[in-house]
DNA sequence: ATTATTAATTGTCGTTTTGACAATTAATAA
DNA sequence: TTATTAATTGTCAAAACGACAATTAATAAT
């Protein structure tokens, strides 16, 4: 008879991929590691799953202590646990992805804990299997962001089409056509325009828009298709 | 400094909401739990996750047993993780959902296991958070088998419209349009039409209908949109 | 042999969505 | 006043969609 005292025990952990946007680029936040093996190396932040928290709440723990951010989006990809993942000791790893406005993030922990933003697509080699973590993230980002209003989560309260579309080229890596992409934003009803311009970039500049908050959290699930021709 | 040795460690565990679909319902198995506490309820198909093996491999592993299949569709949800959910130990399960083609189920495990099908919709109640897994498992079921061909998993080689169409009413819990379905479904081109007619309920009888394999390989990440006016 | 019955199969049409395409507008700089 | 630059908006044909019911193929009944 199979009884739990005679079960294997191991170590959790979670690891967070923590993806923002300058405006410019799809970025993502990498510390070094604090502990032996591979001390110093790049790492995603992570840590072990407390006796009395859940995954869920480890990732938060986590999150909070390495952004300075509460209450940010954050979606559980999957488990990574091949025997031998980590040459210490078997440890099972929860991967997130998490979307922060990279605005809010608190600076000064990039000294506190030798954190950094990097571009996604010029990143240095991380430790264990992070590498591929990161690699599923992107894709699952992709994924998701395809078909449900998820990047607002990394723009700043007041935000401008052109900022949206860049971010949505950034993700899917593909030109869109700004006229389509107006179109089908516009679509999903989830915007209001603001009377206030962004004029830093350009000499017309371009409307703020910000959340209709109701709607978003209403329609947070709806499928809406936004990105052309998608094959994944 | 935090080191591994300090850490907790944790029983890790899979579980699997096993699909299956009988030509009229969708049908869950369950097994009446063979280990303290909660012996001899109904419970998901389950383990502990093994030294040398991986979740993916402890879940294959699990099913092979409880149901003489190998290589089956195979979908990682989430884990369950909150301290607590096992009364005796701290315990993490990764759930899966499983879609397997309910006849070629070995019959003589139901009495090796006291293992059973049960209408979906119909279940007794489980042990643990096993409960909340089948309903997280349902809605991920409804909401991949929106975006992608996956529902034949659950038919045998040779299958009909009208089988594939009840299938799909089932898994959505809704009526769909016989003609919209069909040309849907046709255009995905994933089917090839056999000479064969399946005459067991009704006169005119149904032509039998086989996977193109290549295509379903080819296309099994595809978006397809194959559920109508589809709100999650 | 003809008709009735039953379930499978197929077709139409108006609306909406899509994707490919470039001209216009609003502001500042020259 | 004109040039410049980036934001914004419009058209059109093709495809996809959803709502709708008639036809067909087989067997059973008369």
């Amino acid at each position: 008879m199979i009884e739990y005292s005679r079960q294997p025990h191991y170590l959790v952990a979670v690891d967070c991929i923590v993806f923002g946007f300058d405006g410019e680029h799809l970025k993502i936040l990498l510390v070094k590691r604090g502990l032996e093996p591979e001390i110093n190396k790049w790492s995603l932040i992570g840590g072990f799953v407390g006796a009395d928290e859940s995954p869920d709440d480890a990732a938060n723990r986590v999150l909070k202590k390495m952004t300075g951010l509460e209450g940010v989006y954050l979606e559980q990809m999957q488990i990574y646990g091949d025997p031998g993942r980590d040459p210490i000791e078997r440890t099972f790893s929860v991967g997130y992805f998490a979307l922060i406005d990279i605005h809010k993030y608190q600076a000064q922990l990039n000294d506190d804990y030798e954190a950094e933003w990097f571009l996604i697509n010029d990143r240095p080699k991380l430790i264990f299997d992070h590498n591929q973590m990161v690699a599923d993230a992107r894709k699952k980002l992709r994924y998701k962001a395809a078909l449900h209003p998820i990047l607002f989560e990394m723009l700043p309260k007041k935000f401008t089409i052109p900022q949206l579309h860049i971010l949505f080229e950034e993700v899917n890596d593909t030109k869109i056509d700004t006229r389509n992409f107006s179109r089908k934003i516009s679509s999903t009803g989830l915007l209001i325009k603001l009377a206030e311009k962004d004029k830093t970039g350009s000499k017309k500049g371009a409307f703020y828009f910000k959340l209709d908050k109701k709607k978003y959290t209403a329609n947070s699930q709806a499928f809406l298709n936004l990105i052309p021709n998608l094959k994944i």
